[in-house]
DNA sequence: AGCACGCCGACT
DNA sequence: GTCGGCGTGCTC
């Protein structure tokens, strides 16, 4: 695909830059001249900037000022689509286009030109004298099959250092090229047989696979409890896209996941694809950003930031565990990777597959009224069956003081461990206890910079602050009052229910899951598998237990504290607390074993737990979106989300208040705007917060006036203003 | 973002 | 008298 505008040499041309200007700059074309969508290095000031031509210059700058570009970087230029998408993508978030670009090039060396590597390859000498090293070097060879290898390959093959490798080289029995660094992923083979599929399987991936190789948007919400075969339906989606010779993306919530993930797309496919997080190498972030560019990768497996890689023929984008809130996250942008994922395949002629047991509202209402496809897998994969739901009347238990384990609970973890199943205890709190309180003065242990406790972490002896991450010995007096030994843990926490099950179940191997105990995600991958292997028997875990990892010898689940996501006046707690125990709930009996789940709750009549309970998804759902629409709130209402922060509390009012009054240009949409008021967290890092909510009609143009109106005041000093659309928190 | 220019306190 | 604090402004 050839653009059109092609600039000679010395024409002016619009740069966009990664640099916070709020504008494009013109330049002169370089030698060998330009056209639009070309990455490119030009100077700015004394620097050199990454940058895009963006289209024809647009002049008005004084012509004796204009810079030639130093140059165009080898790379595949940007697509037509991409640069609608990033315009069009910024317009919605209200993000600068040079912000929109920076999260488009998040590779290393861009700028540098290709990189090589030596490798090596049998020739055509002889060597003058055969010895041990050289005949493993020369049947290591023979092993690859004549395919060229790196020096440290061979020696480890071989098991010979370096210095016998050379020594061949210099008779000529080895032969040295030089190959670019950045291969090309191994091809991905779709005709492979895939797992057999029930009949609704196949059903439903046949309707996924329609108009997967002709340009065809559209948006199919996929809706399965946990083991329905979710993930091998939209394989079979994945298959149909590579078989058209377009692009798949795949997007993870969770990194932890995505390991399990590549094996599953291994032994689908018969190679691993390739892989966009933030825990990999630079190295394999800039092969995949360049692979992916020039089509050297059929299909990538990553977190939201994939979605500004720069496919050149992206057919199909799956989102899976769509409803998860780590897809709405701050980035260098505020954006839902759920609905940029479908602007992104709506400008491209992309299928987009939304995935989930639970899905948000959002997508529910989505699929209702038809804007959206929507598939149900009902039966579960294989013999399993739904886990049998129940609560514990936690009013009717006699529970000692500082335990948290009914006597019910306890019960059904015995029977468990004597039929030599695994249990879960799911608590969605790290550390040991959330309130740290000294019994001489009433103080709570808060931290220093932040509006916020410090939790105690007993395993690393450490208060951490959840907030600004700070942390510090565990004392033994009290910061405020000085006394000594009278600070008490107050709450539970994953640790300290850890500790309860240790001492209610002295037989058993108990283990915790919290994101927090594991210094690294590959270290937290192994105690999943270790886990998932049978060596626990009790496991206590927060929300990430909840997120797609396999156990197959658990069969029950209890929840220490179902009603803990209820409280607070929030409107979105009762769908998240929906979707988080429905979700760890069905991590109980995916193989062939029954599973339950116990929910302990002191108000086992409130609508979400019975909802929970009875398994009334599509009557909840229907509750939920009456009482949004009732209220006008999303998705039938817009809103944006603005917070001012800065380390003076009364500067940081008075902006808050100048808005207040300035609101002309919401009025003028109809918007409502409610605060000034503290932030849920009115203080963090040591900068105060306060927020405000725009609220407006469906139809109205939201950011539009946002923008007007919240561009009014310059910030001065250490001020700062987010503005978040489509905010996930309605408080 | 950098890096300049530019106007007010404690040092050689 | 200068060195240097970081506040505002510019970068095609």
């Amino acid at each position: 695909m050839t653009r059109q505008d092609i600039f000679p040499p010395g024409a002016l041309v619009s740069v966009l830059t990664t640099q916070p200007l709020d504008r494009f700059l013109d330049y002169k074309a370089p030698e060998g001249g330009c056209s639009v969508g070309d990455f490119v290095e030009v100077p700015l000031g004394p620097r050199r900037v990454l940058g895009v031509v963006w289209g024809p210059g647009q002049g008005g700058y004084d012509l004796a000022k204009v810079r030639p570009i130093f140059g165009r970087l080898d790379v595949a230029p940007m697509t037509e689509d991409m640069q609608t998408f990033l315009t069009r993508a910024g317009d919605y978030t209200l993000t600068p286009m040079h912000a929109m670009l920076s999260l488009a090039t998040r590779a290393p060396g861009l700028g540098h030109s290709e990189s090589r590597r030596k490798v090596y390859r049998l020739g055509h000498g002889e060597p003058d004298r055969m010895t041990d090293a050289r005949a493993r070097v020369l049947d290591a060879m023979e092993d690859f099959g004549g395919a060229a290898l790196t020096q440290s390959e061979i020696a480890q093959a071989a098991g010979v250092s370096g210095s016998v490798i050379k020594g061949l080289v210099k008779q000529g029995v080895l032969e040295e090229t030089e190959t670019p660094r950045d291969l090309p992923y191994p091809v991905l083979d779709p005709a492979r047989p895939g797992k057999p599929l029930t009949g609704d399987q196949a059903d439903a991936a046949a309707r996924l696979s329609v108009g997967l190789a002709e340009a065809d948007y559209g948006t199919t919400l996929l809706q399965g409890v946990t083991g329905s075969g979710k993930t091998e339906v939209y394989l079979e989606a994945v298959a149909a896209c590579l078989k058209a010779g377009r692009q798949a993306l795949v997007l993870l919530p969770e990194i932890a996941l995505t390991a399990e993930f590549l094996t599953r797309v291994e032994e689908r496919f018969g190679a691993r694809p390739a892989e966009w997080h933030s825990g990999i190498t630079q190295t394999e972030r800039r092969r995949c950003w360049k692979m992916v560019g020039q089509g050297g990768a059929q299909l990538v497996v990553g977190a939201r930031s994939a979605l500004f890689l720069p496919f050149r023929d992206l057919g199909l984008i799956v989102v899976d565990e769509e409803h998860d809130t780590s897809y709405k996250q701050e980035d260098g942008a505020i954006y839902s990777a759920r609905d940029m994922a479908v602007l992104r395949a709506a400008i491209c002629g992309a299928r987009v597959v939304l995935a989930s047991a639970t899905p948000s509202l959002e997508s529910w209402v989505n699929a209702e009224t038809g804007k959206y496809d929507k598939l149900v897998l009902t039966a579960r994969y294989g013999a399993a069956v739904l886990p049998e739901m129940a609560a514990i009347d936690m009013r009717a238990e006699d529970l000692a003081p500082s335990t948290w384990l009914s006597p019910s609970l306890r019960q059904a973890v015995q029977a468990r461990l004597a039929a030599g199943e695994q249990a879960l205890l799911f608590l969605n709190r790290r550390g040991y206890a959330p309130v740290t309180l000294c019994r001489a003065c009433g103080q709570q242990i808060g931290c220093e910079h932040c509006d916020a406790r410090m939790v105690e972490h007993r395993f690393q002896k450490r208060l951490i602050c959840h907030q600004c991450g700070e942390s510090r010995p565990l004392p033994d007096a009290c910061p405020s009052c000085k006394v000594e030994g009278k600070l008490a843990a107050v709450g539970p926490g994953v640790e300290r229910v850890a500790e309860e099950a240790i001492a209610a179940f002295p037989e058993a191997r108990v283990a915790v899951l919290s994101s927090d105990l594991y210094g690294s995600a590959r270290a937290l991958k192994e105690q999943i598998g270790a886990i998932a292997a049978g060596e626990a028997d009790v496991i206590i875990g927060t929300q990430l237990v909840a997120k797609g990892h396999n156990f197959p010898l658990l069969t029950l689940v209890g929840v220490i504290d179902a009603d803990l996501g209820l409280q607070g006046s929030d409107l979105r707690a009762a769908e998240r607390t929906f979707q988080l125990i429905r979700q760890v709930a069905g991590r109980a009996g995916r193989a062939d074993r029954p599973g339950q789940a116990l929910l302990q709750t002191f108000q086992p009549e409130h609508p979400v737990i019975k909802a929970i309970l009875s398994g009334a998804d599509e009557s909840f759902w229907r509750a939920e979106a009456a009482e949004r629409r009732a209220l006008s709130m999303p998705p039938f209402g817009r809103m944006a989300g603005i917070v001012i922060s800065g380390p003076d509390l009364a500067q940081v009012f008075d902006l808050g208040n100048a808005l207040a009054r300035q609101n002309g240009p919401l009025a003028a949409i109809g918007a409502e705007l409610y605060g000034p008021a503290p932030a849920p967290i009115a203080r963090i890092r040591g900068r105060h917060r306060v927020r405000l909510l725009v609220k407006a009609a469906r139809s109205a143009p939201l950011q539009a006036a946002v923008a007007q109106w919240a561009g009014q005041f310059p910030l001065r000093g250490d001020l700062r203003l987010r503005i978040d659309i489509d905010p996930q928190s309605f408080l």
